[in-house]
DNA sequence: CAAACCTTCTTGACCGGTACAGAAGACGTG
DNA sequence: CACGTCTTCTGTACCGGTCAAGAAGGTTTG
């Protein structure tokens, strides 16, 4: 266990590579070898070497020297536009996250989580090292997206509108809410109710999907709209002004607390499915029998609820194993200096029929 | 938006300060100030800097380089035993980093997640720059938190054993453990089972409650027989391979597969005892009339289940504030030199009775 | 009017490593 | 024995910044 080293000395001299070298009396560029690059030198002189920086408390070459000198730093940023709490809040995004933890293990790449807050004193996009990045569902107006851009670092884009040069790993959601929109009409659904989430913008959306901001819930929009316009159907919609289970409640009652309320409701996500849940046995709505509810993700919440969700499943581990397999790949390209089209992946999507969506008006 | 950057031409020279410099004709250091300490030089001339740095694609100091000559990363480090998966996966451990996460933002310092994993060409611990870290929950035998202590890093210890030198946050596991088995006993229970999670160790732990890994899984264990070896009630234990959900069934089985059962049992975790629920209503064992089960933490579980978990209830967002809170701290001392004895923050526990506890044979 | 002071900018050293070319000795070979 | 080749180690030039002390000029002050 823990010895050799002290507190209260502090302030001791810094033990470097050239302490160790004077030490044992060989250059410095020596000991960097022994600790870096073992074969460049024998075996009994890097035991010498090794012994005396045991000795005098020297752990290895410092991280931010080098860093500096060999331009690698061995970790990797994610970048959200969400607070970070809600990076461990939010099920999707834990399971996103752990999956690339997992995938990045083996390599022994760090993963380091910043905001996309870009006031204040230090802006992490632009003042933390890294080798490269993940932007994971950024709102694309963001400073910070861009101080990566201009730092030229490798970069993978994440629930993201694809950009032409930068590799990028999404799910089909515009499919999967086809898929979800086909469900309901096929079930008989006429009048029907979307609920979005998202952190700002008007509520007229339907005039202007382009308005959505976030590509997943654009394109999960635009899914529904593909399938609802042709059809003719009525649809009604409300958006919550945040990511949140009130926010998700706040927007149902204002979809179902009317007389003229929607016999099903297709969902952002199955966490705004949940609200919708709640609120509707609150309304005293029974589900599927007087609503259908159709939720994304297939977060495990959906299997927890009763009824059980109806919902589009898309995986989230995957996308998590992708994204990092992308970077990882990108930034050994970037380092090569060998330079290949960048890479899009897209993920299917699958709707999956549960308890929370029935027929219309059955009796 | 984006632009002035492109990419194509990664090869082209690298913008340093000494480029700006060169090109607005003053020297390296007036424009490390332009961006650094803005009140070091005059208005008009700081705009010209900026305005070439613009120009030629200067994003601002690169960090590796800044983070050698300053001695600062602006990132803190968090340190796990259990794999990263598991960071996203445990709801305490989210709730944990999420305050974190939170109580970090205004100070601008960016969390790296860290494993303990020690083989490897890469060793975290070792070889990431950090300017302070949050040793949770780990191994104590781990050689990676050995390696930041060599490093003289900044270190806060939490749920772990602590150190007279070393700041630390724990929650009064003892005491709430104390109260849950106090709690059995007032119930009139006197045979009893006692679930831990754990990662390896022999299964005797009761001969010796020294043998359990995890600070937490040891003061649990120990509140527990202090309660109930003075009161002489029979005891029986079993302890799960892992901390999966399948671990905790496991483990249940063993405790209540036989004609002898427990009629309460005490688990580590509220995620032990949602297992041990499971168990219950498969083996058609109705809980409380039949068994009483009582959890720890408060995790949201608790009040998902049915019957509600009677638990102890840690403040695990006050634990991640206090946490991240001593850590700036500590670094704030260490990097002003000033030296004050370590604070060791013990955080209270409270017992909270929900349904799934209740007096011992009730007619 | 000279001494004391700002403000603004420059100089040189240093942070702690790594890359790369080359020197010195040991060894096989024709 | 001269020569090419390895292996092992050294010297020097970076990597891209920041720090601390000082110089140059303009202002206040006694």
């Amino acid at each position: 266990m823990s010895q050799g080293w002290r507190y209260g000395d502090a302030m001791a001299a810094r033990v470097t590579l050239q302490t160790i070298a004077d030490r044992v009396g060989v250059s410095r560029m020596t000991v960097s070898n022994a600790f870096s690059k073992p074969d460049q030198l024998s075996v009994p002189l890097r035991q010498r070497i090794l012994a005396a920086a045991q000795e005098l408390g020297y752990v290895g070459p410092d991280p931010a020297a080098r860093a500096l000198a060999k331009g690698t730093t061995g970790a990797v940023g994610v970048v959200f536009t969400h607070s970070l709490r809600f990076a461990f809040t939010d099920l999707v995004a834990t399971g996103f996250l752990g999956a690339i933890a997992e995938e990045l293990a083996p390599t022994g790449l760090s993963l380091t989580l910043l905001t996309s807050s870009d006031d204040g004193d230090i802006v992490p996009a632009r003042d933390v090292a890294m080798d490269g990045a993940l932007v994971y569902s950024c709102d694309w107006t963001s400073r910070a997206v861009d101080f990566l851009h201009r730092r030229r670092l490798p970069l993978v884009y994440v629930d993201q509108d694809p950009v032409d040069d930068i590799p990028s790993v999404n799910v089909d959601d515009r499919s999967g809410a086809r898929a979800a929109a086909r469900h309901v009409l096929d079930l008989g659904h006429r009048r029907i109710g979307l609920l979005l989430s998202g952190t700002h913008g008007p509520y007229g959306l339907l005039d202007d999907p382009g308005v959505v901001d976030g590509h997943s819930s654009r394109q999960r929009l635009l899914g529904w709209l593909d399938e609802f316009g042709p059809a003719g159907v009525e649809v009604m919609s409300a958006r919550q002004d945040g990511t949140g289970l009130e926010q998700a409640r706040w927007g149902a009652r204002l979809l179902l607390d009317r007389p003229d309320r929607p016999t099903a409701v297709l969902c952002f996500s199955d966490a705004v499915a949940y609200g919708v849940l709640q609120v509707a046995a609150e309304l005293g709505i029974e589900v599927p029998r007087q609503l259908s509810v159709v939720g994304f993700d297939d977060n495990p919440l959906a299997t927890q609820v009763r009824p059980t969700l109806t919902t589009v499943r898309q995986d989230i581990a995957a996308k998590g194993r992708a994204a990092a397999a992308t970077l990882t790949a990108t930034i050994a390209r970037a380092k090569a200096g060998t330079s290949a089209p960048a890479e899009h992946v897209l993920l299917p999507t699958e709707l999956v029929v549960r308890e929370s969506s029935g027929p219309v008006n059955p009796q």
